[in-house]
DNA sequence: TATCCGACAGGTC
DNA sequence: GACCTGTCGGATA
């Protein structure tokens, strides 16, 4: 809708509106629509508002609408800044009114809006946002280098069509000859060069047909790597001595077509190259370079803001305080900044090196505040150039054409922090010819010698920093599988230890009685469920301790698209008596130790074991189909069937899942006994699915499901038992306080997308529901993202549980029958409505409250007060009970 | 046989 | 396109 459009609408609305439709006017003046608004409108189920208080509208993302007759609105606007409806859904506006004037606030910029009623039209632009327009949208800081990495991609795409040559060798020319053009850019756009010097030249002095721009730039590189300027032809005199390696080997120039040419000079017109992040825009022109990543593109570099957070609690924040502390001391400055000039960082995984051009920039910027300060205490200062060298940036990189790129990047944020250095001091390094650039070297980090690369056996700290690759254990290559293996030393822990593994094992040797500490980001399943213990008590064996760690955060950068993980970061030193920094939610705190699930607490880590440690009754995973989507059906394609041949009645069961369970729309399954597959075969439509089942387990590239294809007719895996069973959702929403668990009654089918109990009493139902198991499971178990996950040999067979006496039991198992008895008292309902914080009924949660102090009592006499101190409680147990076994 | 996980996957607003 | 929340089957014991 045009802007224009809004304004009239909203001066049109004053006037023909009324108090009680205001609200929505105005929400369709700005071109929400009519079906919305009316949803929003409407009562009972369905309506968008959410809001209990009658008159005001509280719809998600969107608005808190509160009409008045109290005089101060602007109180009551805080009032409802500060509530949990408004924490909860979000709603970009809230509008308070009392039709005299208006108070508003954009919770998203926190401006506000303080005016007569009647003054709304002219300020209609306030709440914009609503059809989508920021009011100053701040300009995507990858704008530039997206654009320039996507003209990079089509140069290369048409060089690589001309050069059709796949040999390592030609690769690897290529990969250089882009990496000189790039500096050349970068170069005439930021003083290096003249300006456009290159790009006028090529234009000027070549032929359009492109047929001798390789000559050309063979000898323009030539000169490049000139030093003694007599030798060098008059046509290329302006071209300075370049060096520093960049161009010192002679590489075939690829051959160019007059379209390839003219999009290499576009790239030099049309762009400007000063704009360019070299920390980011390393990442998008590398993935330019393999064709299969390009609709990934720089979806795995780290953004500046992660990277910032391995980088400040690693040793930017130490460096920064001994600042502030020595402001006025000189000799201490001095010794900062010698102390600065001798910091190595190490990134064993540095593509194209972000997070060392990042750390060098940081550094650089310290480094001046440092100057900045002894200037103006000393009132005649005797400080030279900056005493940070590429050098001390070190890195190992996989990729041939990420590492070329890694070590022209560094040097173009060298030139990029010089120019700024000139600019506050007057003075600065010439940055030709280039000085040598970062120690990147071009192996697999996960079987090189990190040491051979950085030695860190000397005096000087080593920081180790990344962001790793992280792959499953069920997604991993052979070769990444041998990897995992030598870093396991053979153990069989490496089988399911996601990839990530091989740098967190790795750098911890590497920094175990060093001057060294590491700071990863990484995948957040290192640090729940079963990869825990395969991991931490290795750590731990080399002497090392976390002393920082970020909680789960949902990965992002600014790349088209993202990677969908969630990550932690952790960081890992020796052993020492310094503070300990927990960060969850940019909240800041110290604490005494850092467990293993990146929670405050002690370093047990829980075992996955598929013997019970309490007394409770064997849990199992459901029935896994493995069926191609055939034997497993909605209810609809059931009843056709059934419609058509309704002899195939005994052949359905009834089937739930996780999903089918929580929504409470079930569905059906071929449930085939070996007796009744002559019946089976005889009905067209089923035998066609017992046949897809063959075909489908025949195709699979798993060895197990090709077996499995012998009997078709029947799920791979087969744990039904025709009996009561508590079903277990084995990954469901961390939003809810409870996970829900069912009680079903025999003959249906659980999937494996659930867990399942047969024939047990209420008193492990209520044991399963309580607040006391899914503390448990929150803090130990693994997730999905952050969804929890419920795996019965990681929470329920280590689930601590002292002996339980009769009378407790039966206690339970009333106060469990009383919550199964509340949910009947909705029967329309679904446990995702009874179970959403939202909507769940009182009298539903009364009753787990009441069930949750009778399995208390189990534990202690005293009612525990927060999952917290039930946490403590059960570690302790877990502890106890554990140890009593091993003895 | 039985399992825990996924630089995710798939539906909804 | 952002938000919400759990499928499905591989790899390995």
């Amino acid at each position: 809708m045009h802007i224009e459009q809004i304004e009239e609408n909203v001066r049109h609305l004053l006037l023909n509106s009324n108090q009680q439709s205001f609200i929505y006017d105005l929400l369709l003046a700005y071109g929400k629509p009519k079906t919305s608004v009316s949803r929003l409108q409407s009562t009972g189920p369905g309506s968008y508002n959410l809001s209990k208080v009658p008159g005001q509208v509280l719809w998600k993302k969107t608005v808190l609408y509160i009409p008045t007759a109290e005089s101060d609105l602007h109180a009551k606007l805080e009032e409802a800044l500060s509530s949990q409806a408004v924490s909860r859904n979000q709603p970009r506006f809230i509008i308070v009114t009392d039709f005299n004037d208006l108070a508003a606030i954009d919770t998203c910029t926190r401006e506000r809006l303080n005016v007569p009623f009647v003054e709304l039209p002219n300020n209609f632009a306030f709440f914009l946002p609503w059809d989508g327009r920021e009011k100053d949208l701040p300009i995507k800081e990858n704008q530039a280098d997206a654009r320039a990495a996507e003209k990079m991609a089509k140069l290369f795409d048409i060089l690589k069509v001309d050069n059709p040559a796949n040999d390592p060798e030609s690769n690897h020319a290529l990969n250089v000859f882009l990496s000189r053009v790039l500096f050349c850019f970068f170069a005439e756009d930021t003083g290096i060069f003249d300006k456009d010097l290159f790009t006028l030249k090529v234009k000027g002095h070549t032929l359009e047909d492109g047929s001798d721009l390789p000559s050309y730039l063979t000898t323009l590189f030539r000169v490049l790597n000139t030093e003694d300027r007599s030798k060098v032809p008059s046509y290329l005199v302006e071209f300075p001595y370049v060096n520093g390696g960049l161009f010192s080997d002679e590489h075939p120039v690829p051959k160019f077509s007059k379209h390839a040419r003219s999009i290499l000079i576009e790239c030099g017109a049309e762009l400007n190259w000063s704009e360019i992040n070299p920390d980011i825009f390393g990442s998008m022109i590398q993935a330019v370079v393999d064709v299969d990543k390009r609709g990934s593109m720089g979806m795995h570099y780290t953004s500046f803001e992660n990277i910032m957070k391995v980088i400040k609690p690693l040793f930017l924040d130490d460096l920064n305080a001994e600042f502030e502390r020595n402001k006025n001391n000189s000799k201490r400055l001095h010794e900062l900044v010698l102390r600065i000039s001798k910091i190595k960082i190490f990134d064993p995984a540095c593509g194209s090196g972000n997070f060392l051009i990042i750390a060098y920039k940081e550094l650089r910027k310290l480094e001046m505040e440092i100057f900045k300060r002894l200037d103006e205490i000393n009132k005649q200062s005797d400080l030279g150039m900056s005493g940070v060298r590429l050098s001390q940036f070190y890195g190992i990189e996989l990729d041939d054409f990420a590492h070329e790129v890694a070590l022209l990047s560094l040097w173009l944020a060298e030139h990029q922090m010089n120019l700024v250095f000139h600019e506050r001091f007057g003075r600065s390094e010439p940055t030709l010819p280039l000085k040598p650039s970062g120690n990147i070297v071009c192996d697999n980090a996960a079987s090189a010698d990190w040491r051979a690369v950085c030695d860190n056996t000397m005096p000087d700290p080593v920081f180790v920093l990344g962001n790793p690759p992280y792959l499953g254990a069920r997604n991993q290559t052979r070769e990444q599988k041998e990897d995992l293996r030598q870093a396991f030393n053979d153990h069989e822990d490496h089988k399911d230890s996601d990839y990530i593994s091989v740098w967190l094992l790795k750098a911890s040797r590497y920094i175990s009685g060093h001057n060294s500490s590491f700071g990863f980001v990484s995948t957040n399943s290192i640090c729940q469920g079963e990869q825990v213990s395969y991991i931490w008590p290795r750590v731990w064996n080399e002497g090392l301790e976390l002393h920082f760690a970020y909680q789960s955060f949902k990965w992002s950068n600014n790349a088209k698209r993202n990677a969908g993980v969630t990550c932690v970061i952790v960081g890992v030193r020796n052993i020492s008596n310094a503070p300990k920094t927990l960060y969850s939610d940019n909240i800041k705190t110290t604490v005494a130790n850092i467990s293993p699930y990146l929670t405050e607490g002690s370093n047990i880590c829980v075992e996955r074991t598929s013997t019970i440690i309490s007394d409770l009754p064997v849990m199992m995973i459901g029935s896994m189909a493995r069926d191609g989507k055939q034997l497993i059906m909605l209810e609809e394609t059931k009843d056709e069937i059934l419609a058509k041949y309704p002899q195939a009645q005994p052949l359905f069961k009834r089937l739930t899942g996780t999903n089918e369970f929580i929504s409470g729309v079930f569905r059906w399954c071929l449930w085939i006994e070996d007796s009744q597959l002559e019946l089976a075969r005889s009905i067209p439509p089923i035998a066609k699915r017992i046949d897809a089942v063959y075909e489908f387990r025949m195709a699979s590239s798993a060895k197990t499901t090709n077996q499995y294809a012998k009997i078709p007719h029947k799920f791979a895996q087969r744990l039904f038992k025709n009996q009561h069973s508590i079903v277990v959702p084995a990954t469901s929403s961390e939003r809810r306080e409870y996970i829900p668990v069912g009680y079903l009654e025999p003959g249906v089918v659980i999937t494996n997308s659930a867990n399942a109990i047969y024939d047990a009493s209420p008193f492990v139902f209520g044991i399963v529901s309580s607040k006391m198991h899914i503390a448990w499971v929150r803090s130990i178990g693994g997730q999905l993202e952050t969804r929890l996950r419920y795996a019965p040999e990681i929470v329920y067979n280590t689930f601590p549980m002292p002996k339980v006496k009769e009378e407790t039991k039966k206690a339970i198992a009333k106060a469990a029958m009383a919550v199964l008895a509340e949910r009947e008292q909705f029967p329309d309902k679904s446990i995702e409505f009874l179970y959403d914080p939202d909507t769940m009924p009182v009298s539903l949660k009364c009753a787990h409250d009441r069930l949750d102090r009778e399995v208390d009592k189990v534990f202690r006499a005293k009612a525990f007060e927060t999952d917290q101190e039930r946490l403590e409680f059960l570690f302790k147990l877990y502890e106890r009970i554990t140890e009593a076994e091993v003895a």
